[in-house]
DNA sequence: AATACAATAACACAAACGTGTGAATTTTAT
DNA sequence: ATAAAATTCACACGTTTGTGTTATTGTATT
């Protein structure tokens, strides 16, 4: 590291791209070291230059940006990568969290927050707008599948070890009761739940029965 | 509504209970209408209020400050709730999130952040300090289950219906092909899975399979 | 003391699943 | 153009699962 943060900004147009860069440039610590326009060039060129920050939009004319990240991502271990995006589009945002990218910015929203979230995800942290933690949020709060009172104590203990993808009488084993109890206990939980298979039960117990 | 917000705080420890109420009546448009020490009272007391926002400690003295959200939070369908804790333990994060929290703050962030994030909560966004949006960021790249070109297209393809609960005949009826080529597919799948079970596989494919 | 629920267990039968083997056709890559 | 991989389908056999029925014992609740 010097003595200032190096940033990459890809984004395709031109204006955008230009925008971001004299925004960034107002602090002195800040560098835009390079841009690119389209994901090919900066797949070929961005490993020589070992950026702090990528600045990646996912909207590129020569494929997503999340598989940009994706490959770039083993050849830079250093390097934190920022989505910027015109969407906040729940789909988009998990794959590109979970593909490596370390915060989420919505371009509307950049001129509060670009200069601050380079900042702390240069420290580490992970810089989201508002708007899109709350979605992250909720994609927690999706997960309030069964109600805690609808199993008892021990029909809970045989859904959590069928929910580790043990058969039946692995599960006996573990809870030292015969092949036929846990049968038997299960056939309570399906009815509790409403489903006919162990299938079923685990995507409910994960609370990922409805959409997604 | 009026033309403040109101706030609750939750919190065990006088002191910083004090600590926090000044913190945010520097503001004007913010007033804490009450506070409480314990869980009990708060279960009592608080419905009366119809705060905007509760910030809660997680750690009372008679009981989690989880619990109390999960009873509070249906007779209080506009308060939003915020945790405010000690520790960064990303199982409590999660079960706060999960359970109703809209919001997470580290104590020890507090006074650069508090102010802001009860404007943020209020505005419906999700206040997180930096380290926590990093741990959410973290669960879902754990989440990265299986290689994208492990399977083929048709193998991830029967894969999802699978993790939709689907039974073979069902899968084979969406897609239009007969059930043995469904059993034909998933062998291979789970051959390169290293599974032998559905249940094992939908773990899997929702990166359910070690930890949490 | 009576009633309800929880936990345990067995037997039975059909449906669904896991796996071995084999093979034809289409698509993709070298 | 040729080899390799992907997609399709079938038959067979043993295992696992889903469900109906029934019963014993322990533990609360009233």
């Amino acid at each position: 590291m010097t003595n200032f943060i190096s940033v990459i900004i890809v984004e395709d147009k031109i204006e955008m791209c230009r925008q971001i860069k004299s925004l960034l440039e107002k602090t002195d610590d800040i560098k835009v070291i390079a841009t690119f326009h389209d994901s090919k060039s900066a797949l070929e060129k961005i490993p020589e230059y070992e950026p702090d920050i990528v600045l990646m939009d996912l909207n590129l004319p020569d494929g997503s940006g999340i598989e940009c990240i994706k490959n770039l991502k083993p050849k830079l271990s250093k390097t934190q990568f920022v989505i910027l995006t015109m969407f906040d589009d729940s789909e988009l945002v998990f794959k590109g969290l979970s593909h490596g990218a370390i915060g989420y910015l919505l371009k509307r929203s950049i001129n509060d927050e670009l200069v601050k979230s380079i900042y702390e995800a240069y420290k580490g942290g992970s810089p989201m707008s508002t708007q899109i933690a709350r979605m992250v949020v909720k994609s927690f709060q999706n997960n309030k599948a069964i109600d805690e009172d609808l199993l008892t104590k021990r029909e809970w203990e045989i859904l959590e070890q069928l929910a580790k993808g043990k058969k039946y009488k692995e599960i006996g084993e573990t809870l030292f009761i015969s092949v036929e109890t846990v049968r038997s206990h299960l056939r309570k939980i399906y009815e509790k739940l409403h489903v006919h298979s162990s299938k079923e039960a685990i995507l409910k117990y994960f609370g990922k029965n409805h959409s997604r």
